[in-house]
DNA sequence: GAATGCAATCTTGTATGCAAGATTGCCTAA
DNA sequence: TTAGGCAATCTTGCATACAAGATTGCATTC
């Protein structure tokens, strides 16, 4: 049974369950133990702990010795702090831009946030897909690959609320507006609008995902039977 | 055979492997095995192999299939960006404190590098690590322990360089001058000029080691025959 | 002497075995 | 019915076994 398949089991297993918090089929609180997954995935126990390693140093999961696995609880002065550190990762990364000599790679944007109303997407999927890619580039264009490594990071660790913001119709018609008068300044090297700019569409978005998540912790705090999945959910999460 | 001794193995051997690493033992370039490092530690693959993944993924080491494992050679565009990293991570933090309305708790610099010449030390080793406290501790003041983490993690990986800045007398003069006026005009909440002087404190490091480690290199590729350390040295880092 | 082919050895990735102890559920008793 | 205790089961951390294939060194050939 030994030997590698094509690519590196352990590398699968991560990403999927990391898609599997991301896309809520592992909630907050959530139990449960090696050998499940090892099952579930159909591989061994080891390329699944290598998996559940690196989540956990991640700040996804914890591990009780001798006594499973859990997804953590969402933490919000945590989201908070990784707001506040995109903000300075992209505030810094629209400086270097803005005093780029040459010309500033952000054609892509460009072709993306300023058009016509009619050509902007409406899909919450698509525009969040879209924004991190917006603020992605943003920060990859100013040319320093540790902090796009880092951004990255905050990305994936905020993901799971981030989608929020775009569940209402006026927030994504704000994002348009908000990315494309950002690009405007950008390119027009006025960094002290842009980071203004900048930090407080940032803040704007961490506000309105507050009030969603602290909407849906009410929600969840009086739950409804029908909700319920008690398959793989051992623990309900106090969050 | 089994069960766990009073902390964790793999924890121990990655803190160990780190350290070799920064204290020069295992070099850019030095090839080993995992068998090897379990042998030497007296553990079994397991541990070794979580260490190594976990500094794998740090971008200290690379594995190459079913042949063995390296240490990465130094890449000095790495340096350079992990350097202008700690400048936009500690040039934030240092904003946020001169926005403290409250009293700003650096006592405890103040008391190390706010001291007459006679009571300075001059130790590199000490030194060094006195400088590392004191850029944690202003981040770590600034209160979010997202940036906290990520800073700790870039000093970890420019530790191997910059502790080169401090084998020189005057470099240490400067170092403790520099710090100096930079806690004064925190502690007067002089943003931007506290800003200005940390940028070029750190600017002006970030070029001392440059200078020293292209030196090294020059010395490293007219190497001489009685400096050679054959043992675990399956291949010279072409660095 | 230099190049080539091949077999023995090594190496990693994965699977499985084992020990210490945490958890759970049942049985008993009040 | 409820509380308590105990044994069976589970769970993780570490050690070891195994497979596929990369590497190496030696013998052979030109």
């Amino acid at each position: 049974m030994g030997g590698p398949r094509a690519t590196q089991l352990a590398e699968k297993v991560y990403e999927r369950i990391k898609a599997e918090i991301a896309d809520f089929r592992l909630l907050p609180g959530d139990r449960f133990t090696e050998t499940e997954l090892a099952e579930r995935y159909e591989v061994s126990r080891t390329p699944v702990r290598d998996a559940l390693y690196r989540l956990k140093h991640e700040g996804f999961l914890d591990v009780a010795f001798r006594s499973g696995w859990s997804v953590l609880p969402w933490d919000f002065a945590r989201f908070d702090a990784l707001y506040e550190l995109r903000i300075v990762l992209e505030c810094a990364a629209v400086e270097r831009l803005c005093q780029f000599t040459g010309p500033i790679p952000l054609d892509s944007l460009r072709a993306i946030w300023l058009v016509p109303a009619s050509e902007q997407k409406t899909n919450p999927v698509e525009v969040a897909k879209l924004d991190e890619a917006f603020h992605r580039t943003l920060v990859e264009a100013a040319g320093n690959p540790e902090m796009t490594r880092i951004h990255a990071e905050v990305t994936e660790k905020i993901r799971i609320i981030r989608r929020l913001d775009f569940l209402k119709k006026p927030r994504i018609s704000a994002t348009y507006e908000e990315h494309g008068k950002l690009l405007r300044q950008i390119l027009r090297r006025r960094a002290d609008q842009a980071v203004m700019l900048l930090r407080a569409h940032i803040t704007q978005s961490r506000q309105e995902v507050h009030k969603i998540t602290l909407h849906m912790l009410h929600e969840a705090r009086a739950p409804r039977a029908d909700t319920e999945r008690p398959e793989r959910r051992r623990n309900r999460a106090t969050v």
